[in-house]
RNA sequence: AGGAGCAGCCGGAUAAUCGCGCAGAUGAAAAACUCUGUGAGGAAAGUCCGGGCACCCGAGGACAAACCGCCUGAUAACGUCAGGUGCGGGCGACCGUGAGGAUAGUGCCACAGAAAUGCAGACUGCCGAUGAAUCUCUAACGAGAUAACAGGCGAUGGUGCAACGGUGAGGUAAGAGCUCACCGGCAAGAUUGAGAGGUCUUGGCCAGGUAAACCCCGGUUGGGUGCAAGGUUGACUAAAAGGUUAAGGUGUCCGCCGUCUUUUGACAAACCGCUGGAGCUUGCAGGCAACUGUAAGUCGAGACAGAUGAUUAUCUUGAAACAGAACCCGGCUUAUGAGCUGCUCCUUUUU
RNA sequence: CGGGAUGUAGCGCAGCUUGGUAGCGCACCGUGUUCGGGUCGCGGGGGUCGCAAGUUCGAAUCUUGUCAUCCCGA
C-alpha cells in the first residue's frame, strides 16, 4: 500500500487527470497522465481504477489493485519514476489479460510504459 | 471389508525482507518519524424474508389491501427453528412435504369419447318376467317360437389423467349395494390425546378433479423512506465569452431569469451516527428439543479512491477451493479444495 | 448501498392476463421469373421458450429457487 500523501483522492482530481488526454498503454496496462507540476516539491500522486465491469468478484478486483499498488510503491521507493516526476498525477487501469498475471509481469509492463513517456 | 445415512470440525503453516488501516504512547496542536497492540467470513455473497435504529406522514373504528395456512411450542420478530401428526419415498439408518375448505358459490377440464357434472338416461345396448300381437302343437288347460309394441333395466361402450365406489359370490327375464364378504371413502357415536390426530363400533351406499383459478374460512400487519437515514460545526451558493424560432417564463421587441456550447478552475470540508451487542466463552438449573434463566470471566475491524499485500525458502498432499466487512443483528438460499471425527443402517466374510 | 425491468429461431419482437396449436418481420435454403443479379411470386427448414425443482392429466404461461443482462436513484 502506498503512503497516504502519494494517493490520488477525490473525484475532481480524477476528472482533471482524465481530461488531460495524455494516454500511454500496452497489452496489460493503460496509463493516464495529468498536467505538469506547478510546484516541483509536491509529490506525484497515483490513482488506480478497476471497474465493476472488469470483473464481478470483489476479490479479483482487489487483487489487481494490490498488484498495481505494489509495483508503484517499489518503483517510488527506488526513485525510478523518471519522467513521471514532472507530472502531478497518473492513473493506472488494467486490461482483461491482466487478470491472472503475476507480480513480475505487471512490473515489466509498468517499466515498459515509463520508457515510452515523452 | 465394502456401500450408505445423519451430525460436526478445519478453511494452509513457519521464517526472512519490503509495506498498509485503526488505537495508544512520544508531542502545545497538526504533519512526519519511532515503539507497542490489533486488523475479514463460514458463507462477509445473493438481497429472498424478519427485526433493531433514524426521519417524514398518520394517530378512533370498519372495510379494503398485502401476506400467511396440519398441531403444539420457541423467539424481539419471521415465510425461521424445535418436537409431534398425516401423506409420500427408501430393505434400513433416514429423508421429503404450500398439508385449511371442492355438500357456500362461480369458472375450467383441450383431443378423444355416447357422456366431462344441472348426479345422465338422449345414443349404443341387455331382457321378454308382466300386458297385448302373430305363428305352430294340443280336444282343452297349456306349451313353444317370432318380432320387440307397451314396458323393465342401468350391466355393456374403440376413449381418456379422470366415467357416480373396486374385487368376488349370491340373485334375476335381464339387471342393479338389490343382498353378503373384504377393501376404499363418507357420516355419526364412543374412547384416547394439550392438539393435529389415533383406535373401535354403527349406519347408509351417498359425494370426479382443479383453490401454486376466482373465491370462502381463520390468522397477522399503522404507511413510507432508508445510515449517502439523520444530527452538529464551518464554508460555498464559482468565473469569463458567445448563442438562444435548438424547449420555456409574457402577445411582440429589449433586458432579466432559465437554458445550450466553449474555455478556465485538482484545499472548497470536518466531526458525530460507528460499533459493548437480542455479544462471546465456560459452569449450573429447567426443558425430549428449539430455547430460557442465572453466575463468573471476557472485549475480537471500523475504513471513506476505501486497510491483510508482494517476493523468496521450507513443509503438509504438487503449487490450496469458494470468496473481501461498509449501520447492526436473527434466519433462508446459493458457491466451496484436500481431509478428519463421532453415532447409526445395510451387505458379505471370519471367530 | 437501494430500487426496477428483461431473458422465446441467426437478429428484432408477439404469445403468458384466461395453462392444451409456439407465431410475425428480416435473414437462410430450394424453385419460378431474367441473358445474369436484385426486386417480386411460390414452397421449405430452423426454437432445450435462460436454468432447476414443484403444482396440474398436461407448463413458454402458475409457484418457488437460481443464473445472466440492462436501466434508474444517491
Amino acid at each position: 500500500m502506498l503512503p497516504r500523501k502519494y494517493r490520488l483522492k477525490n473525484q475532481k482530481a480524477f476528472n482533471a487527470t482524465y481530461k488531460n488526454h495524455k494516454i500511454v498503454s500496452n497489452s496489460l496496462l493503460t496509463l493516464y497522465i495529468g498536467k505538469e507540476k506547478k510546484d516541483p516539491t509536491s509529490p506525484t500522486k497515483a490513482g488506480f481504477v478497476v471497474s465493476k465491469k472488469y470483473h464481478k468478484r470483489a476479490v479479483k478486483r482487489n487483487r489487481i489493485k494490490r498488484l498495481m499498488r505494489e509495483v508503484c510503491r517499489l518503483t517510488l521507493k527506488q526513485g525510478e519514476l523518471g519522467k513521471l516526476n514532472k507530472y502531478m498525477s497518473f492513473i493506472l487501469i488494467p486490461k482483461e489479460e491482466t487478470l491472472n498475471k503475476k507480480f513480475k509481469d505487471v512490473n515489466e509492463a509498468f517499466y515498459n510504459l515509463l520508457d515510452r513517456i515523452k
